[in-house]
DNA sequence: CTCGAGACTGTTATATTATATCCTTTCACC
DNA sequence: GGTGAAAGGATATAATATAACAGTCTCGAG
């Protein structure tokens, strides 16, 4: 996670996007962007972002990396005296995607934070097979690309799921 | 499954795959279809498509629907005193999906036929949320500008996975 | 304030999907 | 026929997810 990373180091990102995932960085400044943002949302969706679900998204967020649910359920019921039960789990999980706060990845039934939630937009994700380390890419003329696609074939899409596996430049640099 | 069907009807797909999946057809035909080329391709590759593997590929192109492990698991125990295994339906799937037979949908956790097997090729599934039906676009264009835009990130994409899920063309018209 | 409806959370049980492990059978090849 | 590798059988269990119901909190209407 600390290699040396040469290329979009300094500049800024030309995918609406920084390359944060993959340079080290505080990363407590996006887990306190992601829970502003996520207050945001909920206070002008007239949402209630309750303490569990608070928890369960800092949990989310605590990498770049995707994580399962019950490794979230690990996570909290650690300093517990009693052990938090799945479903209390998977209905924050349920509530943040409803609220566009986390996205799930199918390929790894694992969730991740959203890079840039209010925004409606569908994922594109890059799944690093080594480190996991996971990048969202808003690459909304790809998105439109599929969906005209698809429509050709008289077919309606409406949720659309994209998920590449490969390599992180990271991980690249250290084979 | 039998709703008139508008565009399309007549003339050659566009898309590389026929539309076949939304129109009412011979079924037999694509498991005919399907197992020849699986045969052929496994004879090509030396490897051995048993009979409990044409079992399974069959099963799965029971229609053109994604099936449940557990689903095809179900099909090959009726009719036998003593059930199958999970791990021995597994294995076949997990053969047939390295044989590039059969896909996986991983946001259904289903399995379906391969359209085109042999030829290499990544698959965009559009999946109808309401009958279920799924069809594999062979879109090679879209595919490799996706693969464009994460490799202009740094990432280097080893396997895609594409899912589109909304309505088929004749499950729009039953609206 | 307080009461009630709805939202949220807790708890128990269970469903669904998938894999680990070890053992037996089958099959191609010699 | 003998042999080794691949395939399949059998048992157990892991990992992911949901159903169902009960208790608690919140917030606005009265």
């Amino acid at each position: 996670m600390s290699a040396t990373i040469k290329a979009n180091s300094g500049k800024k990102a030309d995918y609406g996007l920084s390359q944060r995932a993959y340079t080290p960085h505080d990363h407590s400044h996006c887990v306190d962007r992601a829970l502003l943002h996520a207050e945001e949302l909920c206070q002008s969706k007239g949402e209630r972002l309750t303490t569990l679900r608070k928890q369960v998204l800092e949990l989310v967020w605590d990498s770049h990396k995707p994580v399962g649910a019950y490794d979230v359920l690990a996570m909290m019921s650690k300093d517990k005296e009693r052990p938090i039960a799945p479903p209390t789990v998977y209905r924050a999980l349920d509530f943040l995607l409803e609220m566009g706060l986390i996205h799930k990845l199918n390929s790894l039934n694992a969730y991740i934070g959203c890079q840039c939630p209010g925004r409606p937009h569908e994922g594109i994700f890059l799944i690093c097979e080594q480190c996991r380390t996971t990048r969202e890419l808003d690459s909304t003329a790809e998105i439109h690309a599929l969906k005209n696609a698809a429509n050709q074939t008289g077919f309606q899409p409406k949720r659309i799921l994209v998920e590449l596996t490969g390599l992180c430049p990271a991980c690249q640099s250290q084979q």
